[in-house]
DNA sequence: TTGTATGCGTTATCAA
DNA sequence: TTGATAACGCATACAA
């Protein structure tokens, strides 16, 4: 018995049991064409493309003509060519979707929303991964434009990509749209959460809470998150009065496994939880810093939240599950998704009628959502 | 300043701010076309086609045409048409990549595994996602047969397909393979984690570390994977003379929200905690499981893993995260998506020479993670 | 060694 | 109310 061969990749798995083996007859039974439909029902294609599309000449055919038609194209099986049609109409009725890396956690339900919205459209998404390559993300831009999508969607957190990489997108007029990120200028719409807003908001909670005694972990310079919501947080303090130690203040190193935040988080807390620098409060950057920074007050004995709130940003998946479960800023994200197709959709439609259509900046709003990772500080907290 | 127009689904976001608005100019340079790179060369559109795809005729062309051709496409920037392409050669480079629900943590890994496979061939994927729903699933099977995508892969846990809905596939001859799933029969290749393998290594993980009161929560009856794994947990039991108390076994319910079984495992460690008969281990279907039995188990006051240890299924990316870190039983997820790639694409490439091809059935091996939810029984938890 | 002609399956224009 | 016909961009058989 052989398997089917492997030409093994880094780690394939021990292909242990492979088991039926069944020969396929070629017999490939060749798609059915138009032609065919109208041989079947006596028209001609011409006719029955006009029936099928429902296009605007199908006004003028008889009923009983329409009728046979879609008849026989039931019966056939009938179903068009896209590709040749593409020929025709210049219509691919596909879009281009661009993740930076798709392991990252945030990125999952901001899939969910483009392809509902998408499928909503009849538009198919084709899936790209950059696995935070340049050149990754270069080859399928190509890739992409070869098969020219109607429009695309980019995902990214950071600032690696410039303008002159989407150029060919505006040269040739396809609408695009990046999501957790904004080129500056005109080119391309985007949309954001209102980092800003949310950096207020989680502070506020903490504040509110009567936390005084607040460690910070700030997010990766070139993330382009980490600044506004640094700024949120410090207006905010501005606003109330209180004054952020800057001693208690740790910063994420530059890292693009998506997953690093949690190492990153849990090394930070550790070397605050070595400084014996009081604090009854942390806010981090995002989620998985927050989780590894409440994985390491655990392991130092300082009991979340009871000694020490800690609030994330993002609510991912995991942070409706994790013990205690986390308290965090919440990015619309599937709702982020839906958004860019409609605003890429607005491009296609307007390109398609030869409107000018607007390029816009949209920023979403976060929302605070309390779970069990914050409380009100306790006395004992405070007070050793 | 207005916003793109929301045909506002569920939930859209608060669509504060939208700043920028510029009017694009339909200025629309039309793509380049081989007959561009054709009259700049001075060459026949043939001649073009030849060079560029370095046909076998390409042997006889001469250095200098070659060279003033390239030259004349580099310059212009030419790209070809895919569609046109197809047309002519029956390929679209394109694979139809089906999701049952993406927002399981299972299927992010195998996503990787596929698209990266896909890529080293220079095939794009076209993702869909049925949300568990059939009739989205039939849908989408349609939408990626009408762009002619010259192999299937499907990912799912569960029975919800049957062959009539893949017939189409083998009809046409067009190679499909599932994951996590397998049809009966010869018709559609499959990649699958050993479960009955899986599940022994489970139980004599337990086992080895001493535990003999061994509490179980069993997958739905409708997951594929439900019955082979009790039926390698239930074999190594025997094998080992260990007696499965069945008062301690519990079983999910059937509920295809892939978080639910957080819930359900919560909810039923509950349940075994209130029956008051001691246990100093269980057995979860899968990750999600037992980081809810953890959950309910620490509520309870019960300690992981010095009092109770607890085991899961897979290995998603939350197991080794969470706190206690999860002991499981690994699933080589990319490489499942990896091996799923290198079946299809076989099966592309017997087609394309008119090779019959084999169908396989896949069982690749799982692994035993250690993680910190699974010790030695103590004294003291055996005792008491 | 290169050019001409044809067709892939549609759609759109025009004529009937 | 319907049918020829051409064209979309490319690849191939055949001619030169």
């Amino acid at each position: 018995m052989k398997s089917a061969p492997l030409q093994s990749g880094k780690d394939m798995p021990d292909d242990a049991a492979t088991n039926t083996i069944v020969k396929r007859s070629s017999s490939k039974s060749d798609a059915v064409t138009m032609r065919d439909v109208a041989n079947l029902s006596g028209f001609s294609p011409a006719t029955v493309s006009i029936v099928l599309n429902n296009a605007p000449l199908a006004r003028y055919i008889a009923p009983t003509t329409k009728k046979k038609i879609e008849e026989s194209a039931r019966k056939l099986g009938y179903r068009p060519n896209a590709m040749a049609r593409f020929l025709r109409s210049k219509r691919t009725n596909s879009v281009g979707v661009m993740f930076f890396d798709i392991t990252d956690p945030f990125c999952t339900p901001i899939l969910r929303g483009i392809e509902n919205s998408l499928y909503q459209a009849s538009y198919v998404p084709i899936f790209t991964d950059a696995h935070n390559q340049r050149n990754r993300f270069e080859r399928y831009l190509e890739m992409v434009l070869d098969r020219h999508v109607e429009a695309l969607i980019v995902v990214a957190n950071w600032l690696f990509v410039d303008i002159h990489l989407l150029a060919d997108f505006s040269k040739r007029n396809i609408p695009a749209a990046t999501i957790g990120w904004e080129l500056p200028g005109d080119t391309v719409s985007s949309v954001m959460v209102d980092n800003e807003g949310g950096g207020r908001l989680a502070l506020e909670h903490l504040h509110k809470l009567g936390h005084r005694k607040i460690a910070f972990i700030r997010g990766p310079k070139t993330l382009i998150d980490s600044g506004p919501r640094w700024k949120g947080i410090q207006k905010f303090a501005h606003s109330v009065g209180f004054e952020i130690d800057q001693s208690l203040a740790m910063q994420l190193p530059e890292e693009f496994d998506p997953n690093s935040g949690f190492e990153g988080g849990f090394r930070l807390t550790e070397e605050l939880l070595q400084r014996r620098r009081k604090f009854t409060a942390l806010l981090a950057f995002d989620d998985l810093t927050a989780l590894g920074a409440i994985r390491a007050l655990t392991k130092a004995g300082v009991k979340v939240p009871e000694q020490c709130s800690v609030i994330g940003f993002d609510d991912v998946a995991m942070s409706a599950l994790s013990a205690p479960s986390l308290t965090t800023v919440r990015q619309p994200l599937e709702a982020m998704g839906n958004l860019a197709v409609n605003i890429v959709m607005e491009g296609i439609n307007a390109s398609q009628e030869k409107r000018d259509w607007t390029i816009t900046h949209h920023r979403v709003a976060p929302e605070l959502v309390i779970r069990e990772s914050t409380c009100a500080i306790s006395f004992a907290a405070s007070d050793d």
